[in-house]
DNA sequence: AACCAGATTTTGAACGATCAAACAAGCACG
DNA sequence: CGTGCTTGTTTGATCGTTCAAAATCTGGTT
């Protein structure tokens, strides 16, 4: 039996239907209230009957506009946590299809040598622009799109050049303030901070909240730092916990390294939550696990997704009205940055009160 | 400065450069045989010194294929582990790449509902096939795709109908069977298997690899099951080891269930490995971390991605030569099957001697 | 010199949409 | 009654590529 390539319905066909011409459909699409109401209302049913859908390559053909956004995926790296990619890929996408837009997925090489893949994708017209999300210091990529004028939005920072085009990011210094403030609520008064080495601008980031919480609440700090790492983390936090007058909080820099700090309390024969409270950042998924139940700072990574879509969005909207031209071109290049406030999940390994019912 | 939208370079202004014609130049690209030595060096270093990119738009219209791969994600479940989608759509997307494909990605709502989403895409001639991840029993997504000859691959079996379109799957059998025959090889004699309800696709074909392993083995199979998770996992340990004579090693159909499985077993004050081997399924990121150190059945993920993308492209190529039509379609539709053989990574929660080292 | 086969290159004609401008009809106004 | 304005609809051209067929060139044959 058949299978064969289904021809699909056209504008022509569709207008043949309705007794109409090519472009009073395509009015009705594009701008219906141009079109009579009773010719529309002939040319949707007509639309309806036949199942028609624009063709895509043909409207992007003549639009030059591709309503396709580039997304660059990092090789996974194994053993690594990436917390993040999968809820945020599915945010981006959600969000980009509510606006008729579609999510196209690529891979590069890092570093200098991955920016041919995004100048192959634009001078294709595959994509109309760029979702970037692991971003690092010194990253190429957004210096690179900047000069170019191709539209972008970062998940993430430009750390080295703030005002380097359009940024979406979690407000890290604010999540490890609520972290300090949580463990000084408690009654908790030596507090150190497990952190990265300076220069991560993600590290930094969380390290500053710390410093200038400890300031404000007249807590004297202690930071101690590895490149992270479960192993690292546990490493430590045996050291600081070695120390004459030990802390009685460990905050630290991501759940990684708050999962070997709490392995670091129990090897120690202390009870994390009731001697020892710890706080991880990020709060991925084995977090919440039994054996764990890490109190963490949580990231809004849905609503970054979505933040990142509408940005980008607004920016191609902005550029396909002509705004980008000489005169008033000063407003889609103005830098458009958003910071959201994540949230503090607290569980037994900081509050031993929150402890999960463990039945029998 | 400039920032206008950059006009690309088109096959006209490349033939002009290199005082040929349109069609020259298109040949040197899709039928390089077909032109004359000289005359394509020629061409080349026009779109060398162009940059020319064909513009897959217009190609796209012209040949009605896009070259867009249509690809799935559910919505995460939060809380749950996906250890598969990262690692899933990495491959993919490179497997893709390789071969001048792009992933689309798209969401749908469960079930039969969603499927109108495929048509769209389909429609609109955005996508030119599919990929299906996270396939369930009674999934109407191959018989909806197989009906209208959509070319797709799955990851996952059809349960159902097993002969209704492409897949390719990990043999989750193998698997356990791996894991049974490494317990039994440490002396392990009553082995019990911590399960899914029947009538899970996955769950049934795990539980299978227990039972004809100790069928061969001579051990007598004991089958608990609960509808799974790490909560779940943990009180059918308890309760198995309630039992008199109770199992010395947990074989678990997912590594959710062997972290619930480890941690009733260090609350019953038995040492994992030394005292209960425990097994798990999926090795999640999670179960190398210090503190479970879980032994896991590891799926070829990559090259599960890699064969699926394969796969796809061969059917796409079939039926782009017209092999589908009527008379020799059958090798097109010829089912295509493939099922990989999982590895077993061995660790410390079935084999102290893989203790990690934990230095201070 | 005429002819032919093969290799190489060029020329119309699509693919299916949108833009820009032209056209038609209806209505108010001086 | 002609003119101008508004509203609705149609027509030609175009986006950049590939297909199909026609045109040109080369060299060998008869």
């Amino acid at each position: 039996m058949g299978r064969r390539r289904r021809t699909n319905a056209t504008l022509m066909s569709v207008a043949a239907a309705a007794g109409v011409s090519r472009q009073t459909v395509s009015n009705v699409l594009n701008a219906p209230d141009r079109v009579a109401i009773d010719t529309r209302a002939r040319v949707e049913s007509a639309i309806e009957s036949l199942h028609y859908r624009p063709n895509r390559a043909a409207r992007s053909l003549r639009t030059q506009v591709s309503r396709l956004i580039g997304y660059c995926i990092m090789p996974a790296t194994p053993g690594m946590l990436n917390p993040v990619l999968d809820r945020f890929a599915h945010a981006i996408t959600e969000a980009a299809s509510d606006r008729g837009f579609h999510i196209l997925l690529f891979t590069t090489a890092g570093g200098r040598a991955g920016l041919d893949r995004y100048a192959e994708l634009l001078s294709q017209l595959t994509v109309d622009g760029f979702i970037l999300s692991d971003t690092v210091v010194g990253d190429p990529r957004q210096g690179w799109l900047t000069e170019r004028g191709v539209p972008f939005v970062a998940f993430g920072r430009a750390w080295r050049n703030e005002e380097q085009g359009a940024w979406v990011d979690v407000d890290g210094a604010a999540g490890v303030t609520l972290a300090v403030e949580h463990v000084y609520g408690l009654g908790h008064r030596r507090i150190a901070f497990i952190g990265w080495p300076g220069g991560s601008g993600v590290g930094d980031d969380r390290l500053a909240g710390y410093e200038s919480s400890c300031a404000r609440l007249g807590v004297t700090p202690l930071v101690v730092r590895d490149v992270g790492g479960i192993e690292q983390g546990r490493v430590l936090a045996h050291r600081v916990l070695d120390a004459p007058d030990p802390p009685t909080a460990l905050v630290c820099v991501s759940d990684a390294d708050a999962l070997g700090a709490l392995r670091a309390v129990t090897e120690r024969g202390l009870r994390p939550g009731h001697d020892v409270a710890v706080v991880g950042f990020d709060d991925i998924s084995s977090a919440g696990m039994p054996g764990f139940d890490l109190t963490s700072v949580s990231q809004p990574i849905e609503e970054a997704g979505r933040a990142v879509v509408n940005m980008l969005l607004s920016r191609l909207n902005a550029i396909e009205r002509g705004t980008s031209s000489s005169e008033s071109g000063a407003d889609v290049d103005a830098v458009a940055h958003l910071l959201l406030k994540p949230t503090l999940v607290i569980r037994s390994s900081s509050d031993p009160t929150t402890a999960m019912e463990t039945p029998r």
